[in-house]
DNA sequence: CGCTGGATTCGA
DNA sequence: CGAATCCAGCGC
C-alpha cells in the first residue's frame, strides 16, 4: 500500500484524528488499524505540549505536517502523534489504540503507551516522515460509528480539559479503557 | 543546578 | 490509589 499522501496532513487536527480512525500505521512489518486518536489543536490548546511554545521538544509540531512527533511520558511510555496542520501551525494527533493486524506484535495495542510498545516504535523515530517507510500510514476500513468525547488524562489542561477532541471506533474491543 | 510533574500502566 | 522512572521546562 502508499502511504497517505502529505494532503492528507495537511487539514486542522481535529478532521485528520476523525480520519485517520481506521487507517492502517504500519512499522516495519507490523501493522496495525487505528481506533482511537486525539487532537491538539494548537499553542492555544492548554493540553497541548505546544502551549508551552517553540521549544526542542515541540518544535517538531511547528514544522511540516507528516511527521511523527514521539516523546517519553512517566519516565517509561513513548507517545506516538502525527503533526497536521500547515507549518508554523502546532497541531497535531495522538494515537491512542490501535487493532492487531499482523501477529509480529510484542504485546496489547489498546493504550498509547503499550501500542508503542508493542509496535517496537521510540523516540529514535522522532520527526520521521510518515510518507515514508518504515514508519507509515496507509488507507484501511473506517469505522461504521464514531464516537466524539473529551481527551483522557488532561485534567491539567483548565478550560481546555473536557473539549470533546477525543474519537473512536465504536464497535472496537481495542479501544483504551477509562 | 535543583525541583516539579506528566497526553500511562500495572498492581495492591 | 500509588509507585515506577526520567527528563522537559522553569526558576534561581
Amino acid at each position: 500500500m502508499t502511504p497517505l499522501p502529505r494532503t492528507f496532513y495537511l487539514p486542522n487536527a481535529e478532521v485528520v484524528a476523525r480520519a485517520l480512525l481506521g487507517a492502517t500505521l504500519t512499522f516495519e512489518d507490523k501493522r496495525v488499524r487505528i481506533v482511537e486518536t486525539e487532537a491538539y489543536v494548537g499553542p492555544h490548546d492548554l493540553a497541548s505540549h505546544a502551549s508551552k511554545g517553540r521549544t526542542p521538544r515541540t518544535e517538531v509540531m511547528f514544522g511540516p505536517p507528516g511527521r511523527a512527533y514521539i516523546y517519553l511520558i512517566y519516565g517509561m511510555y513513548e507517545l506516538l502523534n502525527v503533526v497536521t496542520g500547515p507549518e508554523g501551525d502546532a497541531q497535531a494527533v495522538l494515537i491512542r489504540a490501535a487493532e492487531p493486524l499482523s501477529g509480529a506484535l510484542k504485546g496489547k495495542t489498546d493504550g498509547p503507551g503499550k501500542l508503542t510498545r508493542a509496535l517496537g516504535v521510540t523516540r529514535a523515530h522522532n520527526r520521521h516522515d510518515l510518507c515514508a517507510p518504515p514508519l507509515t500510514i496507509t488507507a484501511g476500513t473506517p469505522p461504521t460509528r464514531v464516537v466524539r468525547a473529551p481527551r483522557i488524562g488532561v485534567d491539567y489542561a483548565g478550560t481546555w480539559r473536557d473539549a470533546p477532541l477525543r474519537f473512536y471506533d465504536a464497535d472496537s474491543p481495542f479501544v483504551s479503557r477509562r
